[in-house]
RNA sequence: UGGGCUAUCGCCAAGCGGUAAGGCACUGGAUUUUGAUUCCAGCAUUCGCAGGUUCGAAUCCUGCUAGCCCAGCCA
């Protein structure tokens, strides 16, 4: 038995009743995008949830393309899409659909429609629809053409497919009622004429089906029983609703399921990030980000290449829950959730972001030592590595300071630390440049103490992580800071963007210890005291290598305010 | 001034008439060769507000208030 005092979020309490009262038998669900963009985070959600209730409930989950609006879409959209989700690891098995190949389909729904006497063809303009149409207060108008006869309806219908009238001279309505308090019940516009090339279905049509009618009948087509999508919809529901009983629930596949429902959740927000398309395109015109997949972005991409993990996703989407509350999650969270995955997983390697010279006065000139070093301490199924020691060294500029405020155990002059895995060091000088930049420490160290001990039971209060100067490899490092900052807005005042200045850090010449250096594409490590860090698979070389900070670790050490 | 939806700790989120789960964040304290991890402890007398029903209400009723969504031939 698992442990089975964990909630059931509101979407999986609808399921479970719908199967109680046997109105479902197999649940089967979807992930529809439309491929006009890329994804993001937000997306993540849904997929993970729509995939996740189908492993839950032993069910189906299919990847369907809504590509209802040939002006939009692209393959190339496609493509990038399918790789994301598969990423993720949601998987689709055998069911990658289009709704596009269903227009015919959808095409004869209509006409069924029309001989129902339930749509009509309108004459009416875009900007006469709209007047028709009423307002949130005002009750609409019967478009003039909502008497047509069923026969002159199917005729004019017929010419709309073959190419007769140009875009937006005539358009296929449903009849429901003007007068409704949803407008979306206003005899919605459920055909268009589009002469547009499809990038799949090229120029066999030139009408398309509206969303509102094409995605019910896309979920009684693929069986959906459970169609999950956000709460913009849930004014749609009844439309959709509509348009199952009307000619949906006769296009489900088994009669015995229950026709598809329609659940609607909030979309996941996130604090400090911005999703929306028009604000990245900005950043990426202006030149702010180098493309959708900017590691500092959110898009399904930039979070991969950034260094996420697909179970570091999960793990988020899972802890944030689903409910019908709009609200945005800390970021904070998402942090902890890739600094929990990459714990145990991550090898643990010295590397010094911000070097300063370390001479250890009595260790003798020219000799290497190599010393063993686990992996991670936490996880011995890592192994151990062996790290060379030699008599200079790098350390981090800031685990130096010539006057320490109280509290500080790092290296100061006088104080003894412990080389991380290898000695016990006492800082007895260093030297500066005219600046006052210290430019070279140097220290003595204790034999007796390798490995990181004393045999006297000598204790330091401080460790810190170090490489050998001779052995070092240099590499790139990025740092990364959210690009926003929602408490000052994301907009300033005359419309520019908002962008954090410190959202990206470059160190160009950071010292890593010699094992790094065969490190790839997407391998990630922590470097001990600094974070989680991952090879960029954009910009690295074979000889020039660019590690991202997917996350830096926690810390409660912070340096006074200097004064 | 129409309709739909939502309000529980700084941020998510359980709760479904029997007397406020959990996670993140935060604050101690212990352990520690990462000021990390781990561990232990603390963190809502109160559920948007006001009334009412009830022995008993976050949960039911009434009335407010606030926020989000809807007037694409977008999805």
């Amino acid at each position: 038995m698992e442990k089975e005092n964990v909630s059931r979020n509101f979407i999986e309490q609808i399921i479970d009743k719908d199967i109680e009262e046997g109105h479902c038998s197999a649940v089967c669900t979807r992930f529809p995008p439309e491929p006009n963009g890329y994804l993001h985070i937000g997306h993540a959600k849904s997929i993970l949830l729509n995939y996740g209730l189908a492993e839950k409930y032993h069910g189906k989950f299919n990847l369907r393309f809504d590509d209802t609006n040939p002006t939009k879409e692209k393959t190339e959209f496609v493509e990038a899409i399918e790789e994301d989700i598969r990423w993720l690891g949601a998987d689709w098995e055998d069911r990658l659909l289009f709704a596009s190949d269903y227009f015919d389909q959808m095409y004869e729904a209509a006409v069924t429609l029309i001989k129902k006497g339930k749509a009509y063809v309108s004459d009416l303009s875009a900007d006469e629809i709209r007047e028709y149409r009423g307002t949130l207060t005002e009750p609409g108008k019967e478009d003039p053409a909502a008497g047509r006869s069923i026969e002159e309806n199917l005729a004019l219908f017929s010419d709309m497919k073959d190419g007769t009238f140009a875009d937006g001279e005539k358009v296929l309505r449903a009849r429901i009622d003007m007068a409704s308090s949803n407008i979306n019940m206003r005899d919605p516009v459920i055909y268009r004429v589009a002469h547009m090339t499809h990038h799949r279905t090229g120029d066999k049509w030139c009408i398309y089906p509206m969303y509102d009618f094409a995605h019910p009948l896309e979920d009684a087509i693929e069986g959906i029983t459970h169609s999950i999508c956000t709460l913009e919809f849930e004014d749609h529901r009844p439309l959709y609703n509509w348009v199952i009983d009307e000619v949906g629930c006769e296009m489900t596949p088994d009669k015995t399921q229950m026709p598809p429902r329609q659940i609607e959740f909030a979309k996941l927000y996130l604090t400090n990030v911005v999703t929306g398309k028009r604000y990245i395109k900005r950043l990426v015109e202006e030149g702010i980000v180098d493309g959708w997949d900017d590691p500092r972005l959110v898009s399904i991409a930039a979070l991969r290449r950034r260094g996420f993990t697909p179970d570091s996703l999960k793990l988020f989407v899972e802890l944030c829950g689903v409910s019908k509350a709009n609200s945005s999650v800390d970021y904070a969270m998402l942090e902890y959730c890739i600094r929990e995955d990459l714990k145990l997983k991550a090898p643990r390697m010295m590397a010094v972001l911000d070097p300063v010279k370390v001479v250890i006065d009595n260790y003798p000139e020219g000799e290497t030592e190599y010393l063993t070093v686990p992996n991670n301490l936490e996880n011995e199924t890592l192994g151990s590595r062996r790290v060379p020691f030699s008599r200079e060294l790098y350390i981090e500029r800031e685990d130096f300071m010539e006057e320490p405020p109280k509290k500080y155990f790092r290296m100061f002059p006088g104080n003894e630390v412990r080389l991380m895995n290898a000695y016990f060091v006492t800082c007895n000088r260093f030297t500066k440049d005219e600046s006052g930049r210290v430019t070279e420490i140097h220290c003595t160290y204790d034999p007796a103490s390798k490995g990181g001990n004393s045999p006297d039971g000598r204790k330091v209060k401080g460790t810190i992580h170090w490489v050998s100067a001779a052995h070092a490899v240099s590499a790139e490092v990025r740092l990364y800071e959210n690009i926003v900052d929602e408490e000052k807005g994301v907009y300033n005042e005359d419309g520019s963007l908002n962008v954090n200045p410190n959202s990206l850090t470059v160190l160009s010449d950071c010292k890593l210890e010699e094992n790094l250096a065969g490190a790839g594409a997407y391998d990630r490590f922590q470097f001990v005291r600094q974070g989680f860090f991952c090879v960029d698979a954009k910009d690295s070389t074979e000889e020039h290598t660019v590690f991202n900070r997917i996350v830096s670790l926690k810390s409660s050490f912070k340096l006074p305010a200097a004064k």
